[in-house]
DNA sequence: AATCGACCCTGCTCGC
DNA sequence: TGCGAGCAGGGTCGAT
C-alpha cells in the first residue's frame, strides 16, 4: 500500500521510537520475510542481535536502519513494506497480530517493534553500507543501488530525470513507476500528479516537452508533500504507522479511485482503465491521450 | 540494452 | 449461502 509519503511517516516513527535503542533479539516467522536476504532468516537474526540502531533512512519506498556495533562495520537493515506491510510499536504483552512476520525486542525492555504484512510482498534484508565514514546522506545500501533518488532527496537531479523521461520509449506513467528512474512514486500518486499536470499516462514519455515533464515532476513532489503533511496528522503514538493508508489524504484525491465521479476541474466523469495489470484513473477531457483532431 | 508480461501472496467484494 | 472472478497503493525476474 505505501508510497513515499506513507513510508516517510513510518521512517519518522522509527526515529521517534527505535533509533538509539539496542536490539536484543529478532524473531522471524517463516522463510519468506527474509527471502531477499540470501543467507536466510537465521543469519539475519544472528547478525542483528546486539546491535545499536543509529539511524533510520529512506530512499523512495525503501527504509533502512543503520546498525552499529563495536569493532564492526556499519550494516543496513533494509525494510520494504510491499503492498501491505506495517511496522507497529507494541507492548511486549500485546496480542499477536494475525500476519506477524518479524518481531524485535530491545535491551531496554521497552516496547517491541513488529513487522506485520498480510500479502507478504514486503520483507527484511541486510546490506552493506558503502563508504562508511564518508558522506552519510549519500550512502545508500548496496542492495538498493539501482533505486533512483526520490524527489525529496538532496541528490535528486530534476534535469537529469527529465532527460531519462525523454529517452524512454515507454508510456509516461510507466516511466513514473520505474523506480530506477525516479523512486517513491506508486499508482496513486502517479495518477494524481498526471491529473494535476493534465497529462494522459499512456502518452509516450518521449513525446512530452521538457517543460511538461519538469512540471509533471513538480506536481509529483507537490502532491506527495501534501499527502505527507496530512499523513502526519493521523500519527498515533502506539504505532510507527497507523494503517498503511494515506491517512486523511484519501479524501483529497482528485483522480485515483474516483471512477464515475466528476472531475473537480471540468465535471467530466473520471474514467478507470486497465494499465500495466493495474488501474489508471484520469479525466478524459483534461488528460487527452492524443491531440483532438479538428 | 530496453521493454513488458508473469509472478509472488492473502483477503475482500461482487455477481451469479 | 457458496463459489469463482476480479481487485488491492509492491518489486523482481525471465523472455523477447
Amino acid at each position: 500500500m505505501p508510497e513515499l509519503p506513507e513510508v516517510e511517516v513510518v521512517r519518522r516513527g522509527l526515529v521517534d521510537h527505535v533509533v538509539g535503542r539496542r536490539i536484543e533479539h529478532l524473531e522471524l516467522r517463516g522463510e519468506r520475510v527474509a527471502r531477499r536476504h540470501q543467507p536466510g532468516p537465521a543469519d539475519l537474526a544472528a547478525q542483528v542481535a546486539g546491535r545499536q540502531v543509529a539511524a533510520a533512512h529512506r530512499r523512495g519506498k525503501y527504509l533502512w536502519l543503520v546498525l552499529t556495533a563495536d569493532e564492526e562495520e556499519d550494516l543496513a537493515l533494509l525494510i520494504h513494506l510491499g503492498m501491505s506491510g506495517q511496522l507497529l510499536v507494541s507492548p511486549a504483552d500485546a496480542a499477536e497480530e494475525k500476519h506477524l512476520r518479524a518481531s524485535f525486542t530491545f535491551a531496554d525492555a521497552g516496547r517491541d517493534l513488529r513487522f506485520v504484512d498480510q500479502r507478504t510482498f514486503g520483507g527484511l534484508a541486510l546490506s552493506p553500507l558503502p563508504n562508511a565514514g564518508g558522506d552519510e546522506r549519500a550512502s545508500v545500501p548496496t542492495a538498493i543501488a539501482h533505486i533512483a533518488a526520490d524527489p525529496f532527496d538532496p541528490c535528486f537531479d530534476a534535469a537529469a530525470t527529465v532527460r531519462r523521461f525523454q529517452a524512454s520509449a515507454s508510456a509516461v506513467k510507466r516511466v513514473m513507476l520505474d523506480q530506477r528512474v525516479v523512486s517513491g512514486i506508486g499508482n496513486i500518486y502517479a495518477d494524481e500528479a498526471l491529473w494535476r499536470a493534465r497529462i494522459h499516462g499512456e502518452r509516450p514519455s518521449a513525446s512530452l516537452s521538457r517543460a511538461s515533464l519538469a512540471g509533471l515532476l513538480r506536481h509529483t513532489k507537490d502532491v506527495m508533500s501534501a499527502a505527507l503533511a496530512q499523513g502526519g496528522t493521523s500519527f498515533d503514538a502506539l504505532y510507527v504507522n497507523v494503517n498503511g493508508t494515506s491517512g486523511y489524504f484519501e479524501r483529497s484525491l482528485e483522480a485515483y479511485g474516483r471512477a464515475g465521479r466528476p472531475c473537480s476541474r471540468c465535471g467530466t466523469p473520471i474514467r478507470r482503465v486497465s494499465f500495466m495489470n493495474r488501474s489508471s484513473y484520469f479525466c478524459p477531457r483534461c488528460q487527452r491521450a492524443s491531440r483532438p483532431r479538428s
